[in-house]
DNA sequence: TCGGCTCTTGACCATTTGATCAAGAAATAA
DNA sequence: TTATTTCTTGATCAAATGGTCAAGAGCCGA
């Protein structure tokens, strides 16, 4: 029998600390070129390593990248489980839109690395998409309904009421560029954050 | 003096046809994979083209995708043109919503080549979002800032109206991925129309 | 301090890819 | 028909790029 001796690696501190560093760098270019736009050497360069070395802490340029999209989406469900049926809609929404719309300005370069990902037919993330997400929203559609059948808000269709904000929050993330040209400067998240519940949320009140 | 003969060389036969069937199979390459994951081997396989027969029509790879994004641009302010500040506001923006939500059910992919555009820093459009894209937004604004003057409507930031008009319409193509996947299956057109129409222009009425 | 493991890198490789070119085939105008 | 222009392509190139490797440097526990 070998001697089996299981190693089972811990991580060095080196490694946590460049692995970090990597993904860091990583982030900064795969969402500003998308995969394919992107090239090793950038990601090592703006890490401040060697290809070679970088690629001995991720073997393939692929890794880093699903490496991102898996940190992303932790974080992607993270706002929508708390939507609670017994809470007020009107707060419990506003939270849920706010801080959609705060992971847009603290982090676009996430929201343009999964907006991508998507735009591009989301070949690493069907599983994703399909499974953990796919039963969030059905779950809170049903939280939407009940607040319908409670007469607490107008009628809506729940799953693309979830829709319109992923995609108005998002909007100020991914379309940056053109929001900023076309207002003439960069948004100011306070005003945005008035403007974005005000349109989103006009709708629900009840007549 | 040389013999200016001064061509000015009319487009032949061939070179429109071919042109068109390049512009057909690059649309359809690059909104799948980007600018940089576009091969113009891909192209050329697709369009039935040899590569240096494509590059005959197109001396770049670039000048491509620089006339496909200019065709697009063209359709994109067109619906918002005719926002008539005369007409009823709910059936203004009633067509307006409809018209670009049609866009992005018969021709997703221009849309998603414009979105790739964009989310990348919009480095080709520059000066479409900041000079034609502003003007119009700019003028639609006090239409719809005269709307709610006239107490047709009721207050909203016109900018970020339009914005969530935009994001929310594009959504369905540019992130069809994701919402075939969270509905389960394709979503209906009809359907669809119903819901973004009542989500989007439900907050508008006066109370 | 020593031995083994981890980390780092210059050199290198195979493939992909955008682009060119010369030469022949096809269309077109005279 | 013929001369000229337009169209097409196999062969080829240089650069970019993802990834490998062997050898040396550095770190760390015993």
């Amino acid at each position: 029998m070998p001697k089996s001796k299981a190693k089972l690696q811990q991580e060095t501190r080196i490694q946590a600390q460049n692995r970090a560093i990597i993904l860091d760098a990583a982030l900064e270019v795969f969402s500003a070129s998308g995969y394919r736009g992107t090239t090793v050497d950038q990601i090592a360069k703006k890490a401040g390593l060697s290809k070679p070395n970088l690629l001995y802490y991720f073997r393939r340029k692929e890794d880093i990248y699903v490496a991102l999209l898996e940190m992303t989406l932790e974080d992607w469900l993270k706002p929508l489980r708390v939507l609670d049926v017994e809470g007020d809609p009107i707060t419990e929404l506003t939270r849920y839109v706010t801080e959609k719309l705060d992971m847009s300005f603290a982090n676009p370069q996430a929201s343009r690395l999964f907006a991508n990902e998507i735009l591009h037919g989301a070949p690493h993330v069907q599983k994703f998409l399909r499974g953990p997400l796919r039963l969030l929203v059905d779950e809170k559609t049903k939280v939407i309904n009940e607040w319908i059948a409670r007469g607490k808000i107008r009628p809506v269709n729940p799953q693309h009421f979830i829709f319109a904000i992923w995609a108005f929050t998002q909007h100020y993330a991914d379309f940056s560029a053109q929001v900023a040209a076309v207002l003439g400067e960069e948004p100011k998240k306070a005003q945005v954050q008035k403007a974005v519940l005000d349109i989103i949320l006009g709708g629900l009140k009840q007549m």
